[in-house]
DNA sequence: ATAACTTCTGAAATCGATAACATGTCAACC
DNA sequence: GGTTGACATGTTATCGATTTCAGAAGTTAT
């Protein structure tokens, strides 16, 4: 493999100004440097990033860390975060949690072991004190993930809001009996959801019932199943905001097969506005959520931390999201 | 940050005592080893990778490029990719091609400089010539397509027997009138299955119509487009081989909403078995490939070559298919 | 004419680990 | 008792670039 000393010796130059070539420095003289590009092109050489990265002590790559690979939000998510990367010659490294918090504890090593340069959680799995100490071996930020005391920026949108407005809809549309689903019951952005489902039942004196409350909904066999659950019911709601277009679409697809009428039965909000929302009968009313946006914008406030020397600091980013109105309300 | 020398001088050994610790050689007494141990420990010390990295020339990353992240045949490929990678302590840097050769170039360059140690393809978007120059600069392993001359392994499913499978199934139930979507025109994968197209034609004495080959067939949104096309044909075909399930969905959609009744008007054989095929009405026939194990595999076959000095060399490896009968047929 | 820059170049140090090699100790064996 | 081999440890070189520092040559300002 050819070196940058051997690019020299045949140049007749010092590997200093071979690699002032290399990293496009001045004062090198034209001629030197034409001379430099030539053989460098002749024998195909490639500076070593490992090299490179040792001596810079930068790796130009950042982790990314989701739940989930295989659900359409994350795949979104990340590609919104590798498109801002490789435009900023930053690679991405991804990791996925699977709701474990051990898996978030090795992405956090890889940190400190100087494999990437920041990280992005598009999950929080640990405590934040866990965290909080690997902030010195660089950036963390939260995406699409809240939590009240963390001293890190944190990139996504209002889900108290988001949830409210959804479920005002249902309300104007008429509906006293609403249901809520969530996935996970500790994250705090789910809490948010579940504060803006209680505040838009509050505002028009609605009560709720703990028996329209689903937890684990995260695909389309959990909608299969919190369909039956609600078909189960001798009280059944009339309306239920799923938290997952996955889950809206597996419960409309259970309760139509099953005789149901959607909405008159049962109206169904999804969240996330996936392609899925287009193809169900009926097709599903949702949130729309700037997913990509919110992968391409964290990592470029990643980057203009890595990029200077700026302490990371608090710092809440919420982009806008909107009700989208079809047929399953 | 803390270095090896520090924990070296504390300890009052060698530093090379303190790798063999860290790297679990034989030939360290018992008492140093705990000690150096404890003081690692204490000192909340880990090794840098960039310098292991380089000194060792290994970057433990391995690359994979896909046409891009949110489809997800592609999504899941990469979950399975990437769950196998840390099984066996790699890395996974994520590319996207969006079907741009140069995107690819830039990942075979990323070889070249030794920022991974091989590379997937999940793609092939350069001429075969292009790639065979990178393979000096480490492995290249093919996932999910196919080349005739590619001197590299070659993990994949037999497209030509799915699609004669799938095709097949329409024939027995009695079509005579069968359309076809693809979506790249010149991928080698592409043409083996119109290849088991027109096989499963010819067995049966069928001619081919070109007004029925669709092409860009990727999304739903194509499958709304691709359902006006047929509609618009003086002689439609009474059956579909999509390709894709999102293709199918998209014009199980556009049909159904038109009054047309699938699979009466319309039969459609999707591609992929995703979970969209369970919630559209009717849920979808389609060719069901075990998308995780195609990654976990290819990862598996790669890592053999990394770890020994094998030469590398064409292997095709095609995994199982199965066809998967629902209502759309 | 001299001081003060600007431009150009190279020698040597450096980043933090691992590898190669040398050496010393002690027990087992003939 | 001398040889052999396993165990234990340290010294030094090394991976391939960038950075620091020093200095030469040429140019401009005073």
């Amino acid at each position: 493999m050819t070196r940058i000393s051997e690019i020299a010796k045949i140049c007749n130059v010092s590997k200093t100004t071979v690699s002032r070539v290399l990293n496009n420095h001045p004062y090198v003289s034209k001629e030197k440097r034409e001379q430099i590009l030539k053989v460098i092109e002749e024998l195909d050489y490639a500076p070593s990033s490992l090299a490179r990265n040792f001596r810079t002590n930068k790796t130009q790559t950042i982790a990314i860390s989701v739940p989930r690979f295989d659900h359409p939000f994350f795949a979104q998510l990340v590609k919104g975060v590798s498109l801002a990367a490789l435009d900023n010659d930053y690679k991405v490294l991804i990791f996925q949690t699977f709701y474990d918090s051990k898996n978030e504890w090795d992405v956090m090593e890889k940190l400190k072991n100087r494999e990437v340069d920041g990280v992005i959680l598009g999950a929080l799995e640990n405590e934040w004190n866990v965290i909080k100490n690997y902030l010195k071996y660089g950036p963390i930020l939260l995406c699409n993930e809240y939590h009240d005391s963390a001293s890190i920026p944190i990139i996504g949108y209002d889900e108290f809001e988001a949830t409210y407005k959804a479920v005002n809809h249902l309300i104007k549309k008429g509906h006293r009996k609403i249901g809520f689903c969530y996935d996970t019951a500790y994250s705090q952005a789910q809490i948010q959801r579940k504060e803006g489902f209680y505040k838009a039942l509050a505002d028009t004196n609605l009560l709720h019932n703990e028996d329209w409350i689903f937890g684990h909904g995260f695909n389309i066999e959990d909608g299969f199943r919190i369909c039956d659950e609600i078909l189960r019911l001798k009280e059944k709601p009339t309306a239920l905001f799923t938290g997952n277009d996955q889950v809206a679409a597996g419960i409309i697809k259970k309760a139509t097969m099953l005789g149901y009428k959607i909405p008159e039965h049962l109206a169904i909000v999804g969240y996330d506005n996936q392609s899925i929302c287009q193809v169900t009968t009926p097709t599903i009313t949702t949130i729309d959520i700037p997913i990509m946006e919110l992968g391409q914008r964290t990592v470029i406030e990643l980057i203009k931390y890595l990029s200077s020397d700026m302490e990371l600091r608090r710092d809440v980013i919420k982009l806008p999201t909107k009700l989208k109105i079809r047929e399953s309300t």
